[in-house]
DNA sequence: GGCAGCAAAAGATATCATCTTTATGATTTT
DNA sequence: AAAATCATAAAGATGATATCTTTTGCTGCC
């Protein structure tokens, strides 16, 4: 039977890191994996990286760096939930780099926000933020396309006006493909993060004459868009997410209300 | 000798589970550790899980899924990633619920735009949104301490006008300050996560005329959020940034066509 | 088009090394 | 002699390695 002896070898050269790096780094980042995790992405922003490269295959990796299979497999963990490289199974498989996955990074956004335990009015604030840039750009971009798309989600939500959840559903589309049809995906990626925080999965207080007054807000904003009316597009759906704000906010305190009553 | 047999068992749980959801799902989210990861973040989002809960050792992770340790230690490596849990070796360590932490937000975004590869002038108009409201909101709730944090950074400036890289800093800190100011802070990681992207480390076309009107500016939007003008500072601050983008798209063609010169 | 073979990840198990906390024990001080 | 302080050992956890088996995708062959 073989020794087994756990390679003193990179034991050894852990410590020799930990040595080099000062021993306290910052947020524990004297791992051989996050040593590995770092090279990557110094390659990334030297641009000696770029979207689809091949990275190689977790023992290939681990060949390059010196060190165990596993080592190789946590960085590949790491990076890939950061969305910076994508692994495939089988022959010809390995880990490339990704093309930027937008949605996974916005998803990522509405964790930390929760963790950090922001309010409501905070959220919508933002929200607001967003979406106004996002009407006024979408009034200047949108393609025949984007005005079809909306219209179509209009028809969409009139037919849907006595059914809450398939309602709620379609006036989310709507808000998304405003965002979309701004062509810019910085404010589409920021909204579809708060968007997953904020936008609640069922609507208790949606009475029909709410329904159909948002509805007539939304006409009226794919009107605005068609007519590449900029600023009016920007004013009318700032005054749209603060009616929404109002709501959620009035909403958050009947449930702490409820909640004191019950407790 | 033992068997050594490579747990059956586990392997054909993962056979059920890729059964069970279809076997394409989205994003090869079909093994058991991302199946350890989907739990975690739906009990965050139920409330059953915040900031500061213990959630095991590797050994309880692996034995509470019925897993080897291997797995359990891939889905912290994935959690860990996503900023969702801290890790601490030694005694009485293992895996708790992070506190949120936009710093490491912010860098994803920065490879996730760099992969996306979008625009500068993408990155600014989102930036003017972000500010625009800042700037309102700074202007309805900003603190007295708020108000003398401005003042003193624009001190600050005035003393670095004919130091470039000084000015930059000092020009930076104070758009985070009313950032900071507005007292949202979704707006403020959304801010710095944009600012690491689109501030230049060095401007080469800082002319001290253009320091000097840059600095008038900053004195008029602070004065308009003293005297809690919400509609001016954003007008001013839409105009500003602006003049930002304008700058820096500009930047960016002479950037280009030095490179075609070159090559 | 189906089938065999191969390459690669996914997973399991066992073992060693290292780090961190905690408790114990020795030494010094009052 | 009691209390305080410092050194040290033990325990419990991650970090890393080696060596398996199984499942999954390709690819080329028929």
């Amino acid at each position: 039977m073989t020794t087994l002896s756990a390679s003193p070898l990179a034991q050894a050269r852990l410590a020799q890191l930990r040595r080099d790096t000062g021993f306290i780094v910052l947020g524990r980042s004297a791992s051989l994996s996050s040593q590995i995790v770092a090279d990557v992405r110094e390659a990334l922003f030297a641009k000696q990286l770029t979207s689809g490269d091949f990275l190689g295959t977790e023992k290939d990796l681990a060949a390059r760096h010196g060190v165990s299979r596993i080592v190789a497999r946590d960085a590949l963990r790491t990076l890939e939930a950061l969305g910076i490289v994508e692994i495939r199974m089988g022959k010809g498989g390995g880990a490339r780099i990704a093309r930027g996955n937008p949605r996974l990074f916005a998803e990522a956004l509405a964790v930390q926000l929760d963790l950090t335990g922001v309010s409501a009015a905070e959220i919508l604030d933002a929200q607001r933020a967003v979406e106004c840039m996002a009407a006024e750009l979408a009034a200047e971009n949108a393609t025949a396309a984007d005005h079809a798309r909306l219209r179509e989600l209009l028809a969409d939500a009139e037919s849907k006006l006595d059914d809450v959840a398939g309602y709620t559903l379609s006036s989310r589309e709507f808000h998304l493909a405003i965002a979309e049809a701004s062509h810019n995906r910085v404010l589409v990626v920021q909204f579809i993060s708060l968007q997953n925080v904020s936008w609640p999965a069922r609507n208790p207080t949606l009475t029909p004459k709410v329904s159909r007054r948002i509805l007539e807000v939304h006409k009226e904003l794919a009107g605005l868009i068609e007519m590449r009316d900029g600023a009016g597009a920007r004013r009318l759906m700032d005054d749209h997410v603060k009616m929404i704000r109002a709501r959620r906010v009035a909403e958050h305190l009947q449930a702490k209300r409820n909640d004191q009553r019950c407790c």
